[in-house]
DNA sequence: CTGAAAGCGCTTACAG
DNA sequence: CTGAAAGCGCTTACAG
């Protein structure tokens, strides 16, 4: 492959000149620029951009670090709308992406960007804590997107997973539903918690009988958790006369749906059921899924404005970013029956 | 961030000996290795990958170009799980990777991977001719997974669709089905081309009847599309007596059966749906998706695996990789019901 | 076993 | 307006 030595002999000028038809700063005659754009165009030059890199001290990479404890990362039904958000929005400002997955192995991961010299970090989901300091001992800029842990100073960008809990319970008691069942993802994780947490809060202060008994704690946010939580709890549901389920992610909701509906449960007509995410899924299953919709385009974006300014040390007001949920009202939860049943 | 002058300085070294030390080769002292290690130590030291890879000549990166023509990319639940793989596979290989679409802009997103200095590169999906060209001048490695074009000389790894559509149409004439609609993504693209060429072939050996009417060919391979079609052909499709429908996808199998579960049709009872792929949500939907799964994570890891090959330059025998497709029979197709109504 | 030098392919002041 | 030189942070022969 030809470089800027070969490209200055063959039109006869030095290489600063030919730097400088390229990158079009500094003075060049019309002269010069024309022999050097028809040279470049005949051995269709490509800078090296190795070697840009190493002297601006830019690489115009960044790099986004997926925490899962297992695959899938970039098929993943949610976390994958981000990644495509960000690579939609990285390519536009002209950004290279490498994509990384942190799994056992926490800090080689980081590593691997950090050696790469990437210019900047997207962080998704939950992190170590120690994964963070270490990334933060570099000097990096980096954002965390969705992240279940506060780490202060960090900027931060995240769906007020508050508010969509209790907007997801206003939604269900709005619909007639008295008793309502939960199964509750990971705790641990913020996302699982806020919404949780918001769910309850708005039975609480409308009256509503809220008993710990009504929640079932999954230990992954997974399909196959959903559905054996549901199974476990399906005979203490019938006898308690729970009407509707809310899943702290559509995941969770699926297969708590798809359980009921072996039992030839009707949905909604016997019990309703609504999750939180508004993957892909939820829309195309039948019935489709009640659910809160996460912006993860616009965390996606976001998180890739956010990070460009760290990187060109831009200054950054807010250090954290809260993008509203959204009610998706589809007919897991709502149906002309499901009307009539509970006269609403 | 410290460089190896600093560690050179701090270890009363020369450069080169501290280089020797973090590479490993050539003779170093035990002594001057100590005091190295130790100042590396604590000056958290990294390499600088970019240095590395512009004297070295290899970067240790690899691109991932996925042509879609628009998003999803990552999370698409077929391509997304060969990304999966693929990054699975680099990183156990010790490379990163750059994730880049290719839309509109076919050439600019090549370019950007070719600046960059990957070592090599995967296509996934369908690229047109002019980008296979483009990177081809350019002399870096390249494998194609899941490609529609058959360029000369490429090393392609491909399902063997042909045998997978003749799978499924065994399947189904196995179950009583006389009477199959077909429902074909574009035939420009290789995979649905050959699923449903395998799927005529056989019924055609076999003596079933299997006219140009009994297949609406959709104009792209998506769920929306897969129930539009059924839709539209849904009176036809009654008149003529089909009891089957064969998706070249499992996208438009689904989309179909959305159709027909919302006309409360019984599947299978009624109507047998089989799809092709084998994507997550195949096996979680009620009823699940009787299909034919490609093997997408082989796919990754012998594209990693190849090209690992070509870099170094090793020899590679096999220009082109055919992995096998594997029958998966879920309720879709098969349930007690259905196998009395037709007297199987 | 070790250090000085050259070089990877660029860019960026600095003279002219 | 242009070219020679230095330098980005490494590695790799080559002397010693």
């Amino acid at each position: 492959m030809s470089n800027i030595k070969e490209i200055a002999q063959l039109s006869g000028v030095s290489k600063s000149t030919v730097s400088r038809v390229i990158s079009g700063r500094g003075y060049t005659s019309q002269e010069a620029r024309e022999k050097v754009l028809k040279v470049i165009q005949e051995l269709q030059y490509k800078p090296n951009a190795v070697a840009r890199a190493m002297v601006s001290q830019r690489t115009n990479n960044i790099g986004v670090l997926i925490y899962r404890s297992q695959y899938p990362v970039a098929s993943h039904p949610f976390y994958g709308k981000i990644l495509d958000a960000i690579l939609a929005a990285s390519a536009q400002m002209n950004y290279s992406v490498f994509v990384t997955t942190d799994q056992e192995m926490s800090l080689r991961s980081a590593d691997f960007m950090l050696e790469k010299r990437v210019d900047g970090l997207i962080l998704i989901s939950r992190l170590e804590q120690n994964v963070i300091d270490h990334i933060g001992k570099f000097g990096v800029p980096y954002i965390m997107v969705n992240g279940s842990t506060d780490v202060p100073g960090v900027i931060h960008i995240v769906n007020r997973d508050q508010d969509g809990g209790r907007e997801a319970a206003r939604h269900l008691t709005g619909l007639g539903h008295k008793r309502i069942f939960m199964l509750a993802g990971p705790q641990s994780h913020r996302s699982h918690h806020f919404r949780l947490e918001g769910f309850r809060a708005y039975l609480h202060e409308q009256r509503f009988d809220c008993p710990e008994s009504s929640i079932a704690y999954a230990g992954a946010s997974t399909f196959a958790e959903g559905y054996r939580r549901m199974e476990e709890s399906w005979e203490f549901f019938q006898a308690e006369g729970y009407t509707a389920v809310f899943g702290t992610n559509d995941m969770l909701a699926l297969g708590a749906m798809k359980f009921l509906m072996e039992r030839s449960v009707n949905v909604p007509g016997q019990v309703a059921v609504m999750g939180f995410d508004d993957i892909d899924m939820a829309s195309l299953l039948t019935p489709s899924l009640t659910t809160v919709r996460v912006d993860t385009a616009k965390m996606g974006q976001l998180a890739c404005l956010m990070l460009d300014k760290l990187i060109r040390q831009e200054a950054v007001k807010d250090t954290s970013i809260e993008l509203g949920p959204e009610l998706i009202i589809r007919s897991s939860t709502w149906s002309d029956r499901s009307r009539s049943d509970r006269s609403l």
